[in-house]
DNA sequence: TTATGATTTGAAAGCGCTTTGGGAAGGAGC
DNA sequence: GCTCCTTCCCAAAGCGCTTTCAAATCATAA
């Protein structure tokens, strides 16, 4: 059933009943009904490739992820990408996905573009100096990076978290409770949240006279194991780190196991604080004793990119947003004052 | 830069153009050389849309998720896409991801076929008595299952691991370690996979003349949390059973949690098997003990009915695949001979 | 030389939609 | 009565490709 076969059937030319369908204003009350009850009895669809040429607009969005495998692992983006596709799946966006191949991932934004399958790209993952945004401006491909790059914030779309803030708060509750020796357990810190959580911790040590040591910052992975190994090399440096500062959940649960290993408690011997990005399936709350977090929805954070991806489609004239989301510190049973050793 | 600008610039007919990039036979070698070359020379890309509306086939597959948010959340899935698009991209396919939405799992179908979006379909996590095959196979949409439906293995193309078998095969190996308790911590059991892993276990405890105590078996959400209460829950019964059997690795993490929190010792007051999917962030050798699994990767199952699918698509007359892979016990440290209680 | 066939090329139709530029019908205003 | 708007609808062009069908070219054989 095409627009031709309906149009007939209707005794209408297929202008009318392309306009009754799309809603334009210049087609009478009574045809209106009765193209959309036709329609609807006979399972009219539009096919979406001859309207997509006929507007040039693809309605899709697209998201790329780098052939180099470490990035799509990580199960955050799963949850992000869940999120940004309800939203667009509501308001009639299409998803395209792009993992590995042999293509890098530069090529594939010039391929998009250039074919027209996408009308904007999420950007995610930026790293501290990240050349896919010069690439996009030149290709006009609309875009928003999910979190920033470097220290620039002008001249491109984005919504971040406040990473900086979080762990500046997350390492300052530990200092007032008396920590001076606290490990980090980052992401690589090339990419840029990373790299502010990282600012963020040392920042907060600095200000209160607290010295930066490297024996006790990790950059890699956020891996169970990686979490495992790091806290247990660093739980076995005298002095002991009295706190664990951690970018991920799956960091969170290795360091779990290293501290039972040592037979340490955790909240007394050793506290614990982890980013938590909601993931359903490693829940912060469920831990025992329950985990003090820094907590920000990743799924919420890709549904709100997609929405102002979308806006800046509908309006490219539009000014770039530039969004920054606090993140809540959430005091729950794994931090508490420091022991003296 | 458009086929008829570039045929102009060529001096040559778009047919021809055309033909000669597609590779057709019936073009000049000279002619199709200076046509190739200039093509890349001035970037020419063919329009995806109206190639695609031209042809009829869109060179995609599409992967819905329910809008029951319980799936996607698993990170298993990701992994599993990644396989599956990165072998698509390489063959020049598009990936379509459609999560959440107003729109049910079966409509989402439904406007695919009718608006052409998709050449194909994989059907994932299929559940005991799955509808949304026969609505495939009504709308003519080529579809690979990952997993069976029921037990039915005919009428379908499917590409499975041997769930039964794996766990049939784990159990075993616990009885004959002098394991007579042995707890079962599942998947949601409307899964197929998760059936079959049921069955395994059950008919291994029954050919040694165990019997099945509900009380050790549950079947729910694989998550941490999870795994950790149904652990701590089961290891609390007397008499204790000495061994668990799960489903996820991220059940084995939080189980791990309620083993220290009880004071046991893996592999000795009791053992461990889980099922390892190959996550790159969870590594059950990383653990320690390291951990006994029944092992698959869930990254190249995906590639395998990417291309199961595509040669499907390809040649529709072929006749339905029907793959079954065997699964790897690896034995490793958290597995030893039961104790006496 | 001419007929024959093989090899290359092109004109044009068609994929199914949107949108431009009119045009017919009907009512209001003079 | 006539003109002038509205309101509603349509024919046809166009989006950028592929593919059918026909024609041109060229070498070869009779």
């Amino acid at each position: 059933m095409n627009l031709k076969e309906l149009a007939e059937r209707l005794g209408l030319s297929q202008t009318t009943v392309s306009r009754a369908l799309n809603g334009y204003p210049e087609v009478g009350e009574e045809t209106r009904r009765r193209v959309i009850e036709q329609a609807h009895k006979l399972g009219y669809r539009p096919n979406a490739h001859a309207r997509r040429l006929a507007t040039g607009r693809s309605h899709a969005i697209g998201y790329v992820f780098p052939s180099d495998r470490s990035i799509i692992i990580d199960p955050i983006f799963s949850d992000f990408i869940a999120g940004a596709s309800d939203y667009q799946a509501m308001q009639g966006y299409e998803t395209l996905l792009h993992a590995g191949g042999q293509e890098n991932e530069m090529d594939v934004y010039r391929r998009y573009a250039e074919m027209g399958l996408v009308d904007g790209i999420i950007v995610q993952a930026p790293h501290v100096d990240d050349e896919r945004l010069g690439l996009l401006d030149r290709l006009g491909l609309p875009y928003v990076v999910h979190g920033r790059v470097n220290d620039s914030e002008e001249g491109y779309a984005w919504m971040d978290i406040d990473n900086r803030g979080a762990f500046h708060k997350a390492a300052r509750l530990l200092i007032d409770l008396g920590h001076t020796r606290i490990g980090l357990l980052n992401g690589l810190e090339n990419l840029t949240y990373a790299w502010h959580r990282r600012q963020g911790y040392e920042q907060a040590l600095l200000d209160r006279g607290l010295g930066v040591d490297p024996a006790i910052m990790f950059a890699g992975l956020m891996t169970e194991e990686n979490g495992y190994r790091q806290a247990l090399r660093m739980l076995r440096l005298r002095p002991r780190p009295t706190a664990l500062l951690m970018s991920s959940m799956m960091m969170v649960s290795g360091a779990l196991r290293a501290v039972h290993e040592l037979n340490l408690t955790v909240g007394k011997d050793v506290s614990l604080i982890g980013h938590d990005d909601g993931l359903p399936f490693l829940n912060a709350e469920g831990l025992v004793p329950s985990l003090t977090t820094t907590t920000s929805s990743i799924r919420a954070a890709g549904a709100r990119v997609a929405e102002l991806l979308l806006a800046r489609i509908e309006n490219p004239e539009g000014e770039l947003p530039h969004e920054l989301w606090n993140v809540d510190l959430i005091l729950r049973g794994s931090t508490g004052p420091a022991q003296r050793s």
